[in-house]
RNA sequence: AGAGAGGUGGCCGAGUGGUUUAAGGCGCACGCUUGGAAAGCGUGUAUACGCCAAAAGUGUAUCGAGGGUUCGAAUCCCUUCCUCUCUACCA
């Protein structure tokens, strides 16, 4: 949520940075101003009316100390005239409130100086492009002909259990998940990300604070009877741990990894590009999080980057890095690098991870706070996948596959046991 | 799930309608004291919002959360969340 100081002192810079997201909010942020001037307006005229009434208030316990009922009955009657007009102006207060809360909750975070001007994905700028792509046979197949011909991946039976978009992964295809994800773990913790199991079930106020909600309210799973969501990424309860935190500086920088299955129901997307692996509404990922102070947030997402960069290189996956542009960019983020990796068989990139600096928007939400020797001001956070599994798989299958087998990366093979499938 | 007991500042804890402006203690910070430390003494010690150019200051709100009763609520009522104990169930 951006900040209405923000956008007071830097209209036009807000607004003419929103274009890059092919949106004109000015009216919206126009109307922000307005409502932010009568809402300090009349806090002012409510704090002075509680002001009297405490005053009233207290006039009267002494009078009636003193036995003057008479009196003080009549100072009673004062009161509640003024009690009943300081109600009026309480309800007033909190219109303005809800709808200043509520067009803010509208806008999007502001694109950063870096984030290029498109309207899709086409738009994306690569920042870098690297690993060879490899040559395959003449007979090579998808992945999820693949998956079906070595009987890893049953996507029948997870139709038949649930639905389509959860797979079930089977014998080799089984230890091959889990293989990554303790790989990615482990990837992380050795630099410096702290493992944390968190809550997969979330409740509302936390997917507002990282910006889920109103935002995405479809693409969630939602259980209505306890008014539960399934959390679309470990973002939502890894980040939510700090909401109502006010950090000390020295505890800084907060750098966690987890592991989650991840909910998406994905609604509107069909045809080709959902075969298989490629989209799913249900799927693993380690994710890594961190808060930073802002000083320093911009490092930490290079880091983050190129931290993401040296596990793909291990996988000897051929991948590139695209910065979004302002179309493409998430609600809540200033800057996104997204790392696709290229699937030999579909002839096309996948995304496998997305990293984004968010700078104060869940944080003002989230009301994280940094206390830096008694001046407080709103951390920064930012994650990113460390990776998401799905696509990793269907570029592994297809990529790595001779005639007879699939070859296991060199790196995976300490987890998975097998070389190959 | 049923019955009962609870939720008060960074922590412990007092507080059943008006000297609570939340006692007292611990912790922490600063100062005095000391050769240095401890002890002792003193001062301070939350968050949000408003006013003020800003600081100082000041007003308002906050005793799990939300509503209500009342001139006045930590205190009474309702709703809800959470914790503990017992019972039931259970990996």
């Amino acid at each position: 949520m951006l900040l209405v100081s923000k956008i007071l002192e830097n209209f036009d810079e807000v607004s003419s940075s929103m274009l890059k997201r092919n949106i004109d909010v000015n009216n919206q942020l126009k109307k922000i101003i307005e409502l932010d001037k009568s809402r300090r307006e009349t806090q002012s005229k409510l704090d002075s009316h509680l002001a009297d009434s405490n005053k009233l208030a207290k006039k009267i316990g002494d009078i009636f100390k003193k036995g003057e009922y008479e009196k003080a009955n009549s100072y009673k009657e004062k009161a509640s005239l003024l009690k009943l007009e300081t109600k009026k102006i309480s309800d007033v207060l909190n219109s303005y409130i809800n709808d200043l809360n509520n067009l803010l909750l509208d806008i999007p975070n502001i694109p950063h100086q870096l984030v290029p001007k498109g309207d899709s994905e086409n738009d994306n700028e690569e920042v870098l492009n690297e690993g060879k792509i490899p040559e395959l046979h003449a007979n090579a197949l998808a992945h999820w002909e693949l998956a079906s011909k070595h009987d890893i991946i049953d996507f029948e039976l997870g139709n038949k259990i649930t639905g389509a978009g959860f797979p079930v992964y089977k014998d080799k295809g089984a230890k091959l998940q889990r293989a990554l994800i303790n790989f990615f773990l482990d990837k992380n913790i050795e630099a410096g990300y702290k493992e944390i199991q968190v809550p997969i079930l979330v409740n509302e106020l936390s997917g507002t604070s990282t910006g889920q909600l109103p935002d995405k309210e479809g693409q969630m799973y939602m259980i209505n009877e306890d008014n539960l969501y399934l959390a679309p990424t470990a973002e939502v309860p890894v980040t939510n741990i700090y909401r109502d935190c006010i950090l000390n500086s020295n505890e800084l920088p907060i750098c966690l990894t987890s592991y989650t299955p991840c909910f998406r129901r994905e609604a509107g997307s069909y045809g080709s590009h959902v075969r298989g692996l490629n989209r799913l509404h249900q799927f693993d990922k380690v994710e890594i999080v961190r808060i930073e102070t802002p000083e320093k947030s911009y490092l930490a997402l290079d880091e983050m980057v190129n931290h993401v960069k040296s596990i793909i290189s291990e996988l000897n996956l051929p991948f590139r890095i695209v910065r979004l542009c302002g179309g493409d960019l998430g609600f809540t983020s200033c800057l996104t690098y997204d790392f696709e990796v290229y699937s030999a068989v579909q002839k096309k990139w996948l995304e496998v991870s997305s990293v984004s600096n968010f700078e104060t928007f869940q944080s003002n939400r989230l009301k994280l706070r940094i206390n830096d020797n008694g001046s407080k001001v709103l951390a920064h956070t930012l994650n990113g996948s460390s990776l998401a599994l799905p696509r990793i798989v269907a570029c592994i299958l297809e990529n790595f596959q001779t005639e007879k087998s699939i070859k296991i990366p060199k790196a995976l093979i300490p987890y998975t046991g097998f070389d190959k499938i």
